[in-house]
DNA sequence: CGTTTTTGACCAGCGC
DNA sequence: GCGCTGGTCAAAAACG
C-alpha cells in the first residue's frame, strides 16, 4: 500500500486529477438514465462500477487518489507508531533493528520514487517532442491533403479541409452564429484560430460500437442540446456538447443503427479547447489520429491499413473497421467496433490492474519505455480501442492498461490538443478502407450531411 | 435553486 | 420558390 501512494505521488497530476474527476465524469456521461446521469459510478482502479459491476470482475475496495497519496504520507508517522509498540514490549536492540529495516525500506522507496520522477521527466520530454514533430509533420501536409481528398470519387471531395482556410471557418462558423441567434461558442471560437484546428472541427469521426448504453462513455462531459428524429431510421439522434470548458466546440452525435439497434453510432466533431482527463485523451488521441490521416492525407486512400497500424495498433489484423469517407461536407472517418469475435482482455480483466503499485509502475514504465519502435499513439490508441469497444469503461480500461503492460509505449496528453474526444475500438478491429461515404456504418449520421 | 433534459420552433442548406 | 432535412436554440420541465 505504501509503494501504491509512493508510486502515485510521483505519477504525473493529471493522473491523479483524473482519479478524482473521472467517477464523477463517467456519471456524468451517462444521459441514458436522464436524470439518473449520475447513477453510475465507476472506480478507476478497483474496475467496478458501484451501481453495476461486470461479472466475474473482482471486487476490491474502491481505491482513492487521495487515499494513497495520504497513506504515503503518514507512513513515516506509521512507521513511528510501529517503533513505539516495539519499545513497549521488547527491548530497544530489537527496536533499532526494527527501525533500521524500516528506514532501509523508506530509503528504497525514495530512491525509486526519484528513479521514477526521472524517468517520467525524461518521458514526458520525449513525449512533447513526439508532438512537436507530429505537428510539424501535419503543417508540411496540406498539399498532399489536397490530393487524397480530390482523389477519392466523391465529388463532394473537393471540399477538402486543407483548402478550407479562414473562408471555410466563416463558412463553418455562419449556422452558428447566424441560425440559432445567440449561441454561447460562437465567439472567439478557438477551433477557429489555427488550420488544423479547423480541418480537425470539419472532420469527424464516427465510432460504431455495440452499446446497451445510450451514450459511450469517452472521459468527456456532455450536456444534450438537442434531439431528432433522423431519416431512415426509427431512432431518435441526440446532440451533445461538450461541457467540460465554456467554449469548447466539440459535439457529438448519437444514435442507434437503424439496422441494429445495439450498435450505438457516436460522432465527434471538433477539438477540445481544454485539458482532458486521461481516459478522454486516449480517446480523443484515437480520434485525432484517425482523422489527422484522413485530413492529411498521410496514407493513400487505397490503403488504410497504416490507419490500421496507427489507429487502432492491437487490430490492425483482425475484422473490424475504420471507413475513411470524404463525403461532403464534413470528411468522416467511421471505426466500426461491432466486429469482435472475442474480447478476451474485457471478459476477465488481470488481476494486476487491481494492483495499484503495478498500474502506477507500468504506467510509469511503459511510457518511460517508450521507445523509438513504437509511436506513442500506440498504446493511447490501443487503450481507446479498448475502451471504447465495451460500454463498461472501467473493464475495458482494464484492457486498456492490460495493453500497456504488454509492450505498448504510453503517452498521453497533457493538454487537450486532440480531436474530438472519440473512442475508438475494440481489441481486434481491422482498418478497411471505403472511400464511399458511410452510408454502410452510419447511414443514419452522414447520409444525407 | 442550479443544472440538465426535453421538445417544439427556427434557421440554413440542398435538391427539385 | 418550395419542401425536406439536419442542426441548433431556448423555454419549460425534471431532477438532485
Amino acid at each position: 500500500m505504501d509503494k501504491q501512494g509512493h508510486l502515485l505521488d510521483a505519477s504525473p497530476r493529471p493522473l491523479a486529477c483524473f482519479l478524482n474527476d473521472h467517477s464523477r465524469r463517467m456519471s456524468a456521461d451517462d444521459p441514458g438514465g436522464g436524470r439518473g446521469r449520475r447513477s453510475v459510478e465507476v472506480d478507476f482502479f478497483s474496475g467496478h462500477k458501484t451501481s453495476s459491476r461486470v461479472a466475474g470482475s473482482p471486487e476490491p475496495p474502491p481505491i482513492k487518489e487521495e487515499d494513497l497519496t495520504i497513506n504515503m504520507q503518514l507512513l513515516p508517522a506509521a512507521t513511528q507508531k510501529e517503533e513505539d509498540d516495539d519499545d513497549d514490549r521488547s527491548a530497544s536492540a530489537s527496536a533499532s533493528g526494527s527501525q533500521q529495516q524500516l528506514q532501509a525500506e523508506l530509503g528504497r522507496m525514495n530512491e525509486e520514487n526519484q528513479r521514477l520522477r526521472g524517468m517520467l521527466a525524461q518521458v514526458t520530454a520525449s513525449y512533447q517532442a513526439l508532438q512537436m514533430h507530429l505537428m510539424a509533420l501535419m503543417q508540411q501536409q496540406p498539399r498532399k491533403q489536397e490530393q487524397f481528398l480530390n482523389a477519392t470519387p466523391i465529388p463532394a471531395a473537393a471540399e477538402q479541409p486543407a483548402s478550407n482556410s479562414s473562408t471555410e471557418v466563416e463558412k463553418e462558423d455562419s449556422p452558428d452564429a447566424g441560425g440559432g441567434g445567440p449561441s454561447s461558442s460562437k465567439q472567439a471560437l478557438p477551433w477557429a484560430a489555427e488550420g488544423r484546428q479547423l480541418s480537425m472541427r470539419k472532420a469527424r469521426v464516427s465510432v460504431r460500437a455495440r452499446s446497451e448504453a445510450p451514450i459511450i462513455a469517452d472521459g468527456c462531459q456532455w450536456r444534450k442540446y438537442g434531439q431528432k428524429m433522423a431519416k431512415g431510421n426509427p431512432c431518435p439522434r441526440a446532440y451533445y456538447r461538450c461541457t467540460m470548458a465554456n467554449a469548447c466546440p466539440v459535439r457529438k452525435q448519437v444514435q442507434r443503427c437503424a439496422e441494429d439497434r445495439s450498435i450505438l453510432i457516436t460522432t465527434y466533431e471538433g477539438t477540445h479547447n481544454h485539458p482532458l482527463p486521461p481516459a478522454a485523451m486516449a480517446m480523443a488521441s484515437t480520434t485525432s489520429a484517425a482523422a489527422s490521416m484522413l485530413l492529411s492525407g498521410s496514407m493513400p486512400s487505397a490503403d488504410n491499413s497504416f490507419l490500421a497500424r496507427a489507429v487502432l495498433p492491437s487490430c490492425s489484423s483482425s475484422s473490424s473497421m475504420a471507413t475513411i469517407s470524404a463525403s461532403a461536407p464534413f470528411p468522416t472517418v467511421t471505426l466500426d467496433l461491432t466486429h469482435r469475435p472475442h474480447m478476451p482482455l474485457l471478459q476477465a480483466p488481470p488481476p494486476p490492474l487491481y494492483n495499484q503499485s503495478k498500474f502506477s509502475g507500468l504506467h510509469m514504465s511503459s511510457t518511460a519505455s517508450s521507445d523509438a519502435t513504437r509511436p506513442p499513439i500506440d498504446t493511447v490508441s490501443a487503450a481507446a480501442a479498448a475502451i471504447t469497444a465495451d460500454p463498461n469503461f472501467t473493464v475495458a480500461l482494464a484492457a486498456a492498461i492490460t495493453s500497456i503492460i504488454g509492450g505498448g509505449a504510453g503517452q498521453q496528453q497533457h493538454h487537450g490538443q486532440a480531436a474530438a474526444g472519440v473512442n475508438a475500438s475494440n481489441n481486434n478491429n481491422n482498418v478497411t478502407s471505403s472511400s464511399n461515404n458511410t452510408a454502410t456504418s452510419n447511414s443514419t449520421n452522414s447520409d444525407t450531411q
